[in-house]
DNA sequence: AAACTATGTTAGCTATTGAACGTCGAAATG
DNA sequence: CATTTCGACGTTCAATAGCTAACATAGTTT
């Protein structure tokens, strides 16, 4: 058994009864209760569970329902690259946009282990609730209408609250990159509110990974002018790179 | 059972009864006294509590938030009977605004399984997520600040969206609820919140279970004057019925 | 091969609890 | 109003369970 399988059957355990003790644990996986601790050790620091002498109790304002079941995540490690990457754009203190990607959600999670003192304006209720507890930060959340599917905000309630405010950096994600059409969503209300973002902000970057390169979907985002910065998990192929040169854009990868 | 089980056990059991008695909590738990002692020398040196002699009582010091899961799984009963009754002021298709109180969420789950085709206007996150699948149904975020330790969105961001809206109801909760002082909460920015709420509707419909009558908290959310309808969990006394007819309030009670 | 990860093992340390006992507080009694 | 009395309190001590930290090992990744 994977240790990261025992750690989510753990927390299976805690939605159930609320608690589990160590002892128990160690028994049941036929582990050294060393190894249950660390486990515990870790959902601490993750924030689902609060540790006691002897076991430890789920922390109930964390909303476990919803990181497992909701997202049919694909490309983790390549999201998971690009917000290790991102990190190191990002100064403790800045104020930032995030969207309502998935990619997003990556990133909220490494800059809350890293970065103090940021301001974060989002429209996804999953990065807000993962930033609930981020100590020091700032967390707005855009109003809007929750969309069925995405666990998003949406719509000109979205675009409104956003236009109230001006940040250092924008991330956005999509599903669409191509030199002739620009940036582009399948989503028309996504869309208009990651073109908000682009507009409340000096520098606009996009965390988009490989395999949207060349792809062209429903509803445009922006041109690329509006593009400061892409972060991306592969080397792009030297016609993307030439194209990022004409128009001033770095890219960053891994 | 955990230390910390037991302690937030206790904690509970204050929210109910308002005070605890060294020897019952010893006989109901199986420990020593002085466990229980200790116990409660913790929640005093944390602010909950003071110590007597054979005991200890809350601190109606109300400004000081119980843990969330503490607050949250008390008088589930209560809450759940006011839900129901609720259900039945609430018609298809009625607009409402939902504040983030814990039986707020107990409302909204109860409405999903009985009404269709309704507009909710909150500042929850957990009633935003509960209400994530209701089909048929508009929900709308209002943005604000990510305020730890209440799921809530709060702030002049809040206030502000709340504003651009009208509904046919808002059913709001509160900390305390008396004759001179009105209705108050302990924390200021979820008072200004409800203050809106209740401004912007025809109908404010107080939801709150008994215990709160003839408290005071903090911060005044509102004069009597703007309730049309109180639900309790319990018959109140007859000062209270009497007062509720002079102030032409419907007070309904399972 | 080196670095990293997951796990086990152990030794020393810490936290939790209950028992014992002297002191203190509250309420009844004189 | 002073005294008495009994339960409650705090403190100390000891026992035990649990914890931390450091090191060892094996398997995996780079």
């Amino acid at each position: 058994m994977l240790a990261i399988e025992r750690r989510n059957e753990i927390l299976g355990k805690l939605q159930n009864d609320k608690r589990v003790i160590v002892s128990e644990l160690s028994d049941y996986y036929e582990v050294s209760e060393e190894t249950i601790r660390r486990d515990l050790e870790k959902l601490e620091k993750d924030g689902y569970v609060t540790k006691s002498y002897g076991g430890a109790i789920l922390n109930e304002n964390i909303n476990l329902e919803m990181p497992f079941n909701v997202r049919k995540n694909t490309n983790v490690v390549g999201k998971q690259r690009i917000a290790a990457l991102l990190t190191e754009l990002v100064n403790d203190g800045d104020s930032l946009m995030l969207d309502s990607s998935s990619t997003a959600v990556f990133i909220a999670k490494a800059l809350k282990e890293t970065k103090r003192n940021l301001t974060i304006i989002t429209n996804s209720i999953e990065i807000i609730i993962e930033l609930f507890d981020a100590q020091e930060w700032r967390v707005l959340s855009t109003g809007g209408l929750a969309q069925e599917g995405s666990f998003a905000l949406v719509g000109p309630q979205t675009d409104q609250m956003l236009s109230a405010y001006h940040v250092s950096k924008a991330i956005i994600s999509c599903k669409g990159f191509d030199i002739h059409n620009g940036i582009t969503d399948s989503n028309e209300l996504h869309a208009r509110n990651k073109q908000t973002m682009l507009n409340r902000t000096e520098q606009g970057i996009l965390a988009v990974d490989k395999s949207k390169f060349g792809k062209t979907a429903f509803a445009l985002i922006s041109r690329l002018d509006n593009i400061s910065i892409i972060v991306t998990d592969e080397k792009p192929e030297e016609k993307w790179l030439r194209l990022f040169e004409e128009y001033r854009i770095k890219c960053i990868w891994p």
